[in-house]
DNA sequence: GAAAAAAAATGAAAATTCTGGTAGTAGAAG
DNA sequence: CTTCTACTACCAGAATTTTCATTTTTTTTC
């Protein structure tokens, strides 16, 4: 875990930055919010401890800054002026929490560690095998950069053999996973939207056996490329 | 946007749910532990707000029972007691954010837009999608310089839309969203809000996709241009 | 190897579901 | 009292799902 600290009052800053490598966490400082903006532009980091008051560009500036841009790390910003409107300031330009000086080490330690739980688990999972991929999130499907127009039985048929690798389904399995108990049809009706699935993924230029038939046993998603 | 208000206190809830409500928000109210996880466990929020002294269960409790459920919903806990130790333990229950009371009304306000945005994909205040744009504090909504004039319900629907991007919704789960539970409507009143939406958005000039159907799973917000 | 049997693919029609539009009611707001 | 908004019901056209008869492929059996 990478973290930045931007703290132009020096003492303030080698305090933060001992006590945050104590607990383990990468630290760099900056001074400045120019010299803070250089560094975000070449290097990651995982959280961002922003002072409000600072050189050459304040604490909000920057964060509107870095947000306009679409970096979405969480920032954690420091003020010393306890006013209202500066904390809504702060957290409208895009700040996820701010603390007030004077805080206690064991509380910035608290919040960081909060924050830094909240970032993991944001982001959708977007399946893939080989060229394929499918967002379950918007329900897009792409061959290869080129998007497939799925019924949403074709859909949802896709989805469940990306989500499971290479394991075979009967039509029978296929049914109960992807019907519900009430009305479960034939398995006609499964052999039909394989062919639409085929169809569709042929006419992007997938390879034909990228949903291959085990005689006898089912239907699995072929070798991955 | 959808929160739980989780305090035992009913004028203190009362007033907070009056006050979120002007805001928009869909809002409901729980006043102890245990009915605010029989709710959690059957509806899906945007937001807890928690306070910490409860009866039945109480709000560091739930926090960690839901975290341990693996619900990440953003939770911004309200306390009495000002002592670091409280503070630390709620945030390491898992909670996002705390509010010492007494609180001013505008603060929490602007803390739940700071937990919400992180949730969603927008990091500005003002959510703009292509031509349109739509600020979140003044409810005013924009197409290529030409204002709209929203219904609540048809506001409150583009708001949405614009917080999560092109994920796709079902009519359910707009429902579950936008609606309290207390009053569900049927999906056929999505419907009309959708045409609602449509129309005005088209009266405006804006192309007739910018809110697109997907068949059989629901809708999203079309390519952004 | 070739015929028979089983399984799967194909094509096309029937049944069902979904959507957008119209229209109308009730209730709140002004 | 009028106007705006939210909600429902219903219908027709469109898209999808399902079924079924037929052909092709694969396996089994002799």
């Amino acid at each position: 875990m990478k973290i930045l600290v931007v703290e132009d009052d020096e003492m303030i800053n080698d305090a933060i930055v001992e006590y945050l490598s104590d607990q383990h966490y990468a630290v760099e400082a900056a001074y400045d919010g120019k010299s803070a903006w250089d560094l975000l532009e070449v290097f990651t980091y995982d959280l961002i401890l922003l002072d409000v008051m600072l050189p050459e560009m304040d604490g909000i500036a920057l964060c509107r800054k870095l947000r306009n841009k679409g970096m979405d790390i969480p920032i954690l910003m420091l003020t010393a002026r306890d006013t209202l409107d500066n904390k809504i300031e702060g957290l409208d330009a895009g700040a996820d929490d701010y603390l007030v000086k004077p805080f206690e080490l064991g509380e910035l330690s608290a919040r960081i560690r909060a924050l830094l739980r909240r970032g993991g688990s944001t982001t959708t999972p977007v399946l893939t095998w080989g060229k394929l991929s499918l967002d379950p999130s918007t329900c897009e499907v792409f061959f290869d950069e080129k998007e497939l127009a799925l019924s949403p039985k074709e859909y949802k048929l896709l989805e469940f053999f990306l989500r499971n690798g290479r394991r075979v389904f009967s039509r029978a399995q296929i049914l109960e996973h992807l019907w519900s108990f009430e009305q479960v049809p034939e398995e006609a009706t499964v052999k039909a939207h394989i062919r639409g699935l085929r169809q569709k993924l042929e006419s992007v230029g997938a390879p034909s056996n990228l949903i291959e038939t085990v005689y006898g046993l089912g239907y699995r998603l072929g070798e991955e490329p």
